[in-house]
RNA sequence: GGCGGUGUAGCUCAGUUGGUUAGAGCAUGGGACUCAUAUUCCCAGUGUCCGGGGUUCGAAUCCCUGCACCGCCA
């Protein structure tokens, strides 16, 4: 029987808009599951829609519309992203299918026959529209603590799974699989969170208050909690009690990708639940971190929600991809701003990567009628760098930790760019005793380009295939994992640029597509309290300033804010010499999107009162911590 | 409030069990090259390793303490 490696992203919820973390999280998954076909193993790549709930039903409520025709047509919108994304999922699992909602009533029914469900019955304050239970303790005033609204006292009859049972042996299990649970931190939070006593755990809702769900097989006036059937999906998709051969083929999960929201739901609840069922526990639960959102956090009310199609048609899909593994450590929190997003592109990928494609494929056209040279011989640290780079690349896929993966893929093409220039074939070609060497060093690029077609596929699909076609291969085709794979004697195709160049005006273009603003500008001229507050002022200390040189008004300034210290650019140096300012204590715009003034870059901006012309710079009047909030 | 984490170059971060001149990428400055997408290659500078105290022959690293930020729980 061959083990397939399964891999799998949450489900998402079907009211949600699609954002930037969902497809993180699922271009993550897709890293890894393309990765591995192409290693020659066999894939299960799972990701799907989280359908039950009060809120999908409310939702369509408010639309006039049946909760089955909004379901449909949310679950829709996010398959649609998953094409547009290139996204290889080898199934999708919807939660309201017949496929699903079976297994979860036989699970339900076969641990309620054990009775490790049992009935109670549970008094507490409830909040209507966060659909939670309170204790008294959690009460504001009476109030939800979560959203300051009134909360009912209800008392009712529920049913719970013996979770807090299984406390002791999860907390040994997971101290002594070390990855079971990643990145560490993850770990140690989920370790202190069974610390303190497991509780059973609810997982009904009386269908009076909610009936969108699958019902209890034992009692018809309920439906299970979300969470429980949600879950379920790891294993109903697969085949669990439908399809033995196929599930034992899948089951257990090579990893399940989640966000670090829901961390304690799979490492605890799912946990539990599998070890009731007595199947296996998979084999690694990574949780990887949020984005900001040029520094802020994403929110709605902030309007910084980032459309990753927007993001995708605005930079090219590939690159966006690119982005979103290699710009952050996976599992730590990462900001995603256009200028990150266009400086990743610009320096990895057109100036590195594409330029270095450009180089070799033109010279080979040139000084080889475009036919790949046989080799003589080989260069041993290209070689020995190439197979070192996809050696250490695999371990990385491994962790997963992906940025490190990429690394290895630029300090490659760092090598071979190197190796270009120390060789210098635009010399050896003008001298005909050492077209063998040309030859050589030709081929030894070309192939080492192979390599790196190679690493680059699974996050970039159709710029790997573009590569492989311009090397004269056979598209989809990646040969030999060794050193020589490439075929001499093939054509190259040289043509665009893989990756352009985003100058500035295109990036204005960028930014205009990713963050549209001014649409409902204000009218009568007063802002509201939220617009205020969208600006990040500081206190800080300036610590240098010196001028720019060829400019009459900017200076450059190091100011220090407590929590970092930051360039900035001001355009005081009328009003102000750099001598006198060192020291002051004044306030600074700190979430202004960074710019480059006479190409120095500037990371916010100092406030000043304009007298004529003559600045006079705002500061505090007491001496104060750099970094504290104006308000 | 309880538990945990982080603080290192202008920015993002790496620094293994304490051990030479504290590193990388980006940004900045200088030089080289011309095959290439004004690309690439080489060289250079900059650090109160958050502050204070302690252990030690020796601390970014270990201990105590203060400050700032973050996470989980309440």
């Amino acid at each position: 029987m061959t083990k397939r490696i399964y891999i799998t992203t949450p489900i998402y919820y079907v009211n949600d808009k699609p954002h930037l973390g969902h497809v993180y999280t699922t271009v993550a998954a897709d890293f890894l599951a393309r990765y591995h076909r192409l290693e020659g193993r066999d894939v299960f790549f799972l990701t799907g829609t989280d359908e039950h709930g009060q809120k999908a039903e409310q939702a369509a409520q408010a639309k006039g519309q049946s909760t089955k025709e909004h379901v449909d047509f949310h679950s829709a919108v996010f398959q649609d992203l998953w094409k547009k994304m290139n996204v290889s999922n080898d199934d999708f699992i919807r939660t309201t299918e017949e496929r699903h909602t079976k297994v979860v009533q036989n699970v339900l029914q076969h641990l309620f026959d054990r009775g490790e469900i049992y009935e109670d019955v549970y008094e507490g304050w409830y909040c209507v529209p966060d659909e939670r239970f309170w204790t008294e303790k959690d009460l504001m005033d009476g109030n939800c603590p979560e959203c300051g609204r009134k909360v009912e006292r209800i008392k009712e009859k529920n049913y719970f799974f013996r979770m807090g049972k299984h406390q002791p042996w999860l907390i040994e299990y997971i101290k002594k699989h070390e990855n079971y649970i990643s990145p560490p931190a993850r770990r140690n939070e989920v370790l202190g969170f069974l610390k303190k006593k497991l509780d059973d755990l609810c997982i009904s809702r009386p269908k009076s208050r909610m009936a969108w769900g699958v019902e209890l097989p034992f009692d018809s006036d309920y439906v299970s909690y979300v969470w429980f059937d949600a879950l379920l999906n790891y294993i109903s998709a697969p085949g669990y009690q439908s399809d033995d051969k196929s599930f034992s083929e899948i089951w257990p999960a090579h990893i399940h990708l989640i966000g670090k929201d829901i961390l304690t739901t799979h490492s605890v609840y799912w946990s539990t639940m599998l070890k009731d069922m007595g199947l296996p526990l998979p084999q690694k639960i990574f949780a990887h971190g949020w984005w900001t959102i040029e520094g802020r956090k994403m929110s709605k009310s902030l309007g910084n929600v980032v459309d990753p199609v927007t993001v995708a048609e605005a930079v090219g899909l590939d690159p966006f991809r690119y982005f979103l593994m290699r710009e952050v450590p996976f599992g730590m929190d990462g900001d995603f701003s256009v200028e990150a997003l266009v400086s990743r592109i610009n320096v990895d990928l057109a100036n590195n990567l594409g330029n270095l494609v450009s180089r070799t494929l033109k010279m080979i056209a040139k000084y080889r009628g475009g036919s790949i040279p046989s080799p003589h011989g080989v260069p041993e640290n290209l070689k020995t760098g190439a197979e070192q780079a996809a050696k250490n690349y695999a371990s990385h896929l491994e962790t997963p930790a992906f940025h490190k993966a990429l690394e290895e893929v630029i300090s490659l093409c760092d090598l071979v760019n190197g190796f270009i220039m120390e060789s210098e074939p635009w010399k050896l070609a003008k001298d005909e005793s050492k077209s063998e060497r040309l030859d050589d060093v030709l081929y030894g690029s070309a192939e080492a380009l192979r390599f790196i077609g190679r690493m680059i596929a699974p996050i970039m699909p159709d710029t790997g295939a573009k590569l492989q076609v311009m090397l004269g291969m056979e598209e989809g085709v990646h040969g030999s994992p060794e050193w020589g794979g490439l075929a001499p004697g093939r054509q190259v195709k040289d043509g665009d640029a893989l990756f352009p160049r985003i100058d500035d005006k295109k990036k204005e273009e960028i930014i205009k597509a990713i963050f549209p603003t001014g649409e409902d500008k204000e009218e009568s001229g007063l802002i509201a309290i939220e617009d205020v507050r969208k600006i990040d002022l500081r206190t800080a200390k300036i610590v240098k300033a010196e001028r720019i040189e060829k400019s009459k008004k900017l200076l450059k300034l190091i100011v220090d804010l407590g929590f970092e210290k930051r360039q900035i650019v001001a355009g005081i140096a009328e009003s102000y010499s750099p001598e006198e300012l060192v020291g002051k204590q004044v306030v600074v715009v700190a979430n202004l999107r960074p710019a480059k003034l006479m190409g120095v870059e500037s990371k916010g901006m100092l406030l000043a009162a304009d007298n004529a012309g003559k600045l006079s710079l705002i500061g505090a009047i007491n001496d104060v911590n750099g970094g504290l909030k104006v308000l």
